[in-house]
DNA sequence: GGCCACTGTGAGATCGATCTCACATCCGGA
DNA sequence: TCCGGATGTGAGATCGATCTCACAGTGGCC
């Protein structure tokens, strides 16, 4: 019902030949006369044939397919990513296989569990946890190709390509420091995530190393979804001495920023300051535009790919740890703090 | 290397039977003694067998995998759906590939092709052209199910999935013309897709049920990028007899609208009215915020695959369409006209 | 007592592509 | 003239799960 059914074996009868001649004829390799081999070539043509991807994935042990295992397809990030791997597998006959986590280790646990028993050929994954890694640790063990995006894990051996948060938190912080603000309310998400973590760490440096005490109270955390972000916002904004700057940590929360000061009537940047994590289309539409530390975002699909085909290919080297620098884009939403 | 290996055979000899026994206990179909049973499903736990699901394929003629070929996973329609989907499939234990078409037809037809040769299950589709489609009425009619989503082919029986959008681009425009305006512009894609001819209709036959005679003119047309809209809004704005209002047939082009209305210091709505097919989360984020036409997209990717699993399991019915009626979100971009 | 239906199990075929091995030819050089 | 290597081709095995068929017990019933 669903295959034609059009096998080797029909196009081997068709040329007169075995299907041994005939796969050797259609994958050139051995010795076959040429006129053999042209008779194969025109009866495959004719008949439509197309080899079974399946078949040969039983007795190769592989299918052409890549599985992408993203915290979330939504998040246009991964969405931009999954589209740049996908473009690049294409080159290399290969398919991508899409499976969201949802944030969820479990979930993650699942997916790659089901996704081994399809003998796909490698993953490229953004982790959901930094420390309940056991079933990657697991799935590298035994030598599936995996490629690390985002997010790295610890003790993993295995190729990576992330950003540098820590860089550019830090970078976010300076700018606003040499702007004037003291007080910098920072917006961010559950630490399990490896990013949350990294760009902490670039606001607790930055504010260090301009002798600026870390005031806890200055930290909201949230999870990383609109609505919470706004409320969030709204607690940290309410308190009496309020921040005059802030600094979110992803797009989504940034985005929860914007709607929760709007809806406390805080204006931007007259009343707050702000700057935000990874760039979005949303960031330009607004008055005035954000200021975002941008990530590289074309660079990460295509070279998780490529590391992945590398290693497809059978590359043997130590694991690679690619990590891109961010860049700090101004535009409206930072106004100089002068005491009032 | 990349499979530990443990195979049924593995497993039928450390329970001391044959394969045959061994599937037999563990998929409970035929005779098998009791005590047999628990002792194969014990050295299956035991060794951590898993099915290979690529040898099951090769026998039943299908992986459980389902293909998606939207238009593009990065737009956020697509990628919305695209979650749905996934969800709706990992609970009857499908997984889902996700191939973009990019908008080409090429592109399409060779991704079809290649997913043809993978067995896979079943197609959700947004097919790129409403008239080149012979790829795709050749699929259906080798018996593969398909279910065609956002968009429909002419003379396809295949289960399809819509919106209204003759409907809500007629309410679109009703609204506007109820607000007074008469000199609506349209900003539209490429008419080879098929929701762009319904929403053109919509916009025509509002126009002419109130009697506004319809001006060649007022209708730009661009590619369905933010930077084609924001050029084709500069020319639409740049003649000297320009609309009072503007709607814009996708969140694509709504936002190259507001983007190049703003280049040229129009705004919204003092200057021009706008509504946009499609709500996205950057409506609510400008100021003001759009009036849009919203689909009711988190119902699209459920049903599409629901649809699609019933077909897969195996039911015969005359194909089912579907078309969900839109809502107008009424929000603050359009202003009474009054001729000044 | 004998026959049949019901249970339980294994050998081998099957899905489609590919690979190994064996068997033919044919040719040139010794 | 004879032999070894280069060619060309086919039969059959293989990948892993599943299904068909055959076979062997066991029990019940006439």
């Amino acid at each position: 019902m669903t295959q034609k059914g059009i096998t080797l074996k029909d196009v081997a009868a068709a040329a007169n030949v075995s299907r041994a001649t005939a796969a050797r004829a259609l994958n050139s390799y051995g010795y076959v006369g040429d006129e053999t081999a042209l008779r194969v070539v025109e009866a495959a043509e004719k008949l439509g044939y197309r080899a079974n991807l399946v078949a040969q994935a039983l007795r190769s042990g592989q299918l052409p397919i890549v599985g992408f295992v993203p915290g979330d397809i939504q998040n246009p990030f991964f969405a931009r990513i999954a589209h740049d791997i996908e473009v690049e597998l294409r080159k290399h006959r290969h398919n991508l296989l899409i499976a969201s986590s949802e944030e969820n280790v479990e979930q993650e646990k699942e997916l790659l569990e089901s996704l081994r028993s399809l003998s796909i050929r490698g993953f490229i994954l953004a982790p959901t946890s930094a420390t309940d890694s056991e079933h990657i640790v697991q799935l590298v063990r035994e030598g599936a190709p995996v490629v690390l995006i985002d997010r790295v894990v610890k003790e993993l051996h295995c190729d990576s390509v992330v950003v540098d948060n820590e860089g550019g938190a830090g970078e976010a912080v300076d700018y606003l420091v040499a702007n004037g603000h003291q007080r910098i309310g920072l917006l961010r998400d559950e630490s399990r995530i490896f990013t949350a973590q990294e760009r902490l760490a670039g606001y607790q440096n930055s504010l260090q190393s301009h002798g600026i005490a870390l005031d806890e109270s200055l930290i909201s955390v949230s999870r990383s979804t609109v609505e919470h972000a706004v409320d969030a916002t709204i607690r940290l904004f309410s308190r009496r001495n309020r921040p005059t700057a802030l600094f979110t940590v992803d797009s989504l929360m940034t985005q929860g920023a914007l709607l929760g000061l709007r809806s406390m009537g805080l204006s931007i940047p007259h009343d707050v300051s702000l700057v935000g994590f990874d760039d979005f289309n949303l960031a330009t539409f607004t008055d005035p535009q954000i200021t975002v530390v941008a990530q590289p975002i074309s660079e990460i699909g295509p070279l998780a790919a490529k590391l992945l085909l590398e290693r497809l290919a059978g590359k043997k080297i130590a694991p690679r740890h690619i990590r891109f620098p961010t860049r700090l884009i101004v535009r409206g939403s930072v106004a100089r703090f002068s005491r009032r």
